[in-house]
DNA sequence: TACCTCATTGATATCGTTGTCAAAATACAT
DNA sequence: ATGTATTTTGACAACGATATCAATGAGGTA
């Protein structure tokens, strides 16, 4: 039988309640006492029953990823992140798909918290807007950091990118790059992202004093299939623009096929650039101009300031914005020279 | 606070012992009884308390994913069918990345499982076949279910696709479009699919009269730069097959891409196919042809016999053969007409 | 020395279930 | 009506930790 903190007390000869403290590190233990039960600890191999710890103290060192439908890549590296946290503070790390739409949403993920004791949440876009699910958590004192959410608010864990200005530096390489006719598909409605990555082009379209036309800007919602449309409308129309700049990669390889499908060489008759540097942005032909976000980094970030948060230690648990970094490649052709 | 069986016990005037019968769904309770005891639970809306439970009965009702560096669209397909078999039965997953080669991979899933007293584990590909390992889970009474084995025990639980059918039909498809010249991409060595699709595309050549040649035949492991490497190697070389036939999808785009880098057009110059059906197959532009694995559907189902296990549902934890799809696009072409 | 303070330690209750085992109730046979 | 088998129920211990609070010990002060 694994050994319990009983026999750990016996062993080293002090009460349970000592080494209880022992375990969870509490002041006022004598050096002395310490060392005893640490060797004891260490000689019967003992570890916590997680089970009793969790009984009792209503917290079980498990913390919970919620996500809505993401992207597979992203998803992954989201994931990886946060069980790289994970693995260095001892916590574990359990899963749960969510309908952003559903109207028990709230419930479901509130019985979910209760019966496991989940320590905190970890929130991805689109849950990172929802406002009244945001508060329901705050009312009901349930932890959570967000991952990339658009109103950032100062009393919350979060982790951000720079979308703003990465699409804004984008925009204006292409704008670099000699175009002036530049398309733009927007993201999905509901991902703040979307918001900030058109503003950026915008913003970028205006300050060096192009026109946007609204032929060439479509609504997308981050799916091949959405960009692939936005694909076929753009280039069945009379007039084309020299570029087009997905709000991401998944939407930018749908418009590469549905050009290449049109007979289109890329970039001779079209540049296009995305966003994410997902897999696919490398794995085409020829491949993404993009702006890679360091995902995994954000949400490792996210998973230790929310488990910094439970064990106290409020100075790490800092907000942070992330710098994205442009990936320029063979999909945008310059037309200077 | 919330309610405890306590207070259903009191309201529904039983002992607790009779609460936990009802719960627990244990035979020999007068059904008046259980009618009385449910509507006290309802009314007061009681959920047991795991940690509790947990505690004395040492099971969690959390099952785990284990899984090592796996393509990411895998898993999170894996992940997904895992997860709403879990919603079905009300268990928790919790996810675990392993290094399938480290030298404490047992003693850490030990204690994860110990812990956590995760009730069983799911395993995917490498995982699925290192023999030592499922040994051990054996011997330490660990259930697990194993995702697409190379060997298939009788006494365990899998489920597993019909790579090798598949590989030989895909392959007998592209020697019906004409082709003779085929090479051949091998997936990562410790992947039991890998072998079975090799054996699969050995047979067919074989059985079709056609010679292998081992100038085509280069070995990956599964990811898209090994595909793209190989791709290199063969167009570099100074006769070339008509077509490539690569283990997975991701291989496929590589060679792909290595192909179109090289001027070479798909698919006239060079057919490819791929194995898998995964994004990137219809996200290239031309399509790959390819197999579908409903890999979302196995890994469902590996959930399923696995907590049927735990309840004593044995008549329904039985493994299963999926069947592969074929799905011819684009990227082979007929030479017979 | 006597007294006080503060750090250290321990005895015991407690968390909310399930397990054990015996008692009570019921059904059945004679 | 009586005895026996079977179903139904409940009292209480147990799981293994943390929480409470009082007891003990060490160190300092008058």
């Amino acid at each position: 039988m694994a050994a319990t903190i009983k026999d750990v007390s016996k062993d080293a000869n002090v009460s349970i309640k000592t080494v209880s403290r022992v375990i969870n590190n509490e002041a006022n233990v004598a050096e002395k006492t310490k060392k005893r039960v640490l060797s004891s600890i260490n000689k019967l191999g003992f570890r916590p029953n997680k089970s009793a710890q969790s009984l009792r103290s209503k917290r079980s060192f498990i913390i919970a990823l919620l996500y809505d439908n993401p992207n597979k890549a992203y998803l992954a590296d989201v994931q990886s992140g946060i069980f790289n946290a994970c693995k260095l503070t001892g916590y574990n790390l359990v899963i749960q798909e969510c309908d952003y739409k559903s109207s028990d949403l709230k419930k479901t993920i509130f019985e979910f918290v209760e019966d496991l004791k989940i320590d905190g949440l970890i929130l991805t876009p689109p849950l990172s807007d929802m406002d009244d699910f945001l508060e329901y958590l705050d009312k009901h004192k349930i932890e959570h950091a967000i991952i990339a959410p658009s109103i950032l608010k100062a009393e919350s864990l979060y982790v951000s990118s720079n979308d703003y200005e990465a699409a804004y530096t984008l925009t204006s390489e292409i704008i670099k790059h000699g175009h002036k006719k530049i398309g733009f598909i927007k993201g999905h409605p509901k991902h703040s992202a979307s918001e900030l990555r058109f503003n950026g082009y915008t913003d970028a379209m205006q300050n060096y004093g192009l026109e946007k036309n609204n032929n060439w800007i479509k609504q997308g919602n981050f799916s091949f299939k959405s960009g692939f449309d936005a694909g076929v409308e753009i280039f069945n129309s009379i007039k084309i623009p020299t570029a087009i700049f997905a709000s991401n990669d998944s939407m930018a390889a749908g418009i590469m096929k549905s050009a290449q499908m049109n007979g289109l060489k890329i970039p001779d008759d079209i540049s296009l650039a995305g966003f994410d540097d997902s897999p696919i942005a490398h794995q085409i032909w020829p491949a993404l101009t993009t702006v890679k976000q360091p995902v995994e980094k954000m949400a490792n970030h996210a998973a230790k300031i929310l488990m910094a948060k439970f064990d106290g230690l409020n100075e790490q648990s800092q907000p942070k914005e992330f710098k994205s970094e442009l990936i320029v490649r063979e999909s945008l052709k310059n037309l200077t020279n």
